[in-house]
DNA sequence: ATGAATTTGTCCGTATGTATG
DNA sequence: CCATACATACGGACAAATTCA
């Protein structure tokens, strides 16, 4: 379990022990109590000095991750990470509801535009007809957990913006227009390194993974009507894809 | 554009630029021709010294993404990423088959060993019990592309590893053993940073991201056979999640 | 073919950040 | 707190390879 640590990597032993510290929590690192381990204990755990650790834990109490009091010991405030059901049947706050005391979704912007290749293929409408673009940040407890981007036929969903943002809810919102359920169609799933937007919008380090899910979402007779892309902070949640019953169709 | 960099996070200026010139290369920033711009212009964009430039496309080079050629400039190794599908009837080189010239699946170790919880787990064994764990590379044209753990209920499979060493087939080992057909029941993703063994088996740089999954797959009736962790090679590679047709059951 | 312009490669020195003990 | 060693970042100058008028 002990990470491997390199110097001149470009990234700071403190910043390698921070998050080898967060990723240990999620394996139970900080026990059932949530109390970290002494920093000595951690500084040989790692194979750095006392001070980089210190560091490290000052950092992620900086970040709202952990609460050092002096004389008690280092304690953690978020647990583990998030499991994000990424099934057929996906809903943002039914996914999380019981991981999280409060999970909300809100809508940070909002555009008419021609549709790119993407977007147009994805609704199965043609190159440069007008789509809705929403944008939204899914939290958890008051922290980034999610960044959305999705995109509406505009013929068909004029105004799902003004109810999405009203209602803070795309099941909701779509509801609204006559669409009683929908399921995901496909969803392709890729991870890089944290962009100057990643940082600023989900509140990530530089050198953060990003998981970004790209997906289409259809109604019951198959009609596509949303497609989505959604970039997850990777040290916050994990993505779970739900199989369906055995004995339905390959 | 220009990605406002900082100093004192813990991650070096030049990370970010790398960071940052990997992203501008998905927006078009090396153009048709895929040539980047000249050190002196990406150091006055990213409002850093040439050096600091130079040190970013010296990392990038060493991962692969870039090739500088003295006098001419700095162009990107263009490779798509392969897509592996991670439908509810994965096959490595059926998914891979039409993307790859050569697509292969060989065991680099095997052992038997008492069940971890999380493997008696997801096998509904006793924690404790042996079980059988087969180590394999996934290659496609001949580049490492994913790193699988996996384990059988030694009391059912026993052999199967000699029988999936010498077919190089999962599926062909599992029909050994009677094991007509087998489906995903579940997989979970996650995304970190790469470790010395990731490097290692799977020819990374350090620094580049690993993206695992662990799944458990069962036959037909639904019992069980075999659970894996899976790494994969996030720069090569993303995930694709295939809905089953609509109309099962949710 | 020659020379200028462009672009990457290498060297110097110096100041600051990081990590150890 | 201190001292020491290494990594990072900057600035300038020049060499080497390529391109093109």
């Amino acid at each position: 379990m002990t990470a491997h640590l390199q110097r001149g990597l470009g990234v700071a032993l403190w910043r390698q022990v921070a998050d080898g510290i967060r990723a240990g929590i999620a394996n139970g690192l900080a026990g059932e109590a949530g109390r970290l381990p002494p920093e000595a204990e951690l500084a040989q755990r790692f194979g750095v000095n006392r001070h980089t650790v210190r560091a490290a834990i000052s950092a992620l109490a900086h970040e709202g991750v952990l609460e050092s009091q002096q004389g008690r010991g280092t304690y953690v405030r978020r647990r583990q990470r998030l499991v994000y059901p990424i099934g057929e049947r996906t809903r943002f706050s039914a996914g999380l509801g019981d991981q999280a005391r409060d999970t909300s979704s809100e809508m940070v912007g909002t555009a008419r535009e021609p549709s790119t290749l993407w977007v147009a293929t994805a609704l199965g409408i043609e190159t440069g007809k007008t789509v809705i673009r929403v944008e939204s940040l899914g939290k958890a407890d008051g922290v980034p957990v999610s960044r959305s981007t999705s995109w509406f036929d505009a013929r068909l969903f004029d105004g799902i913006a003004e109810l999405f943002s009203s209602t803070g809810s795309m099941t909701a919102a779509l509801a609204g227009f006559g669409v009683r359920d929908y399921r995901r169609a496909s969803t392709s799933i890729e991870a890089r390194h944290a962009e100057e937007a990643d940082t600023r919008e989900l509140n990530l380090a530089p050198g953060a993974i990003v998981l970004v899910t790209r997906a289409v979402n259809c109604d019951l007779s198959g009609q596509p009507v949303q497609c989505s892309v959604t970039r997850f902070a990777a040290d916050r949640v994990e993505l779970s894809v739900e199989a369906p019953a055995p004995g339905s169709s390959g």
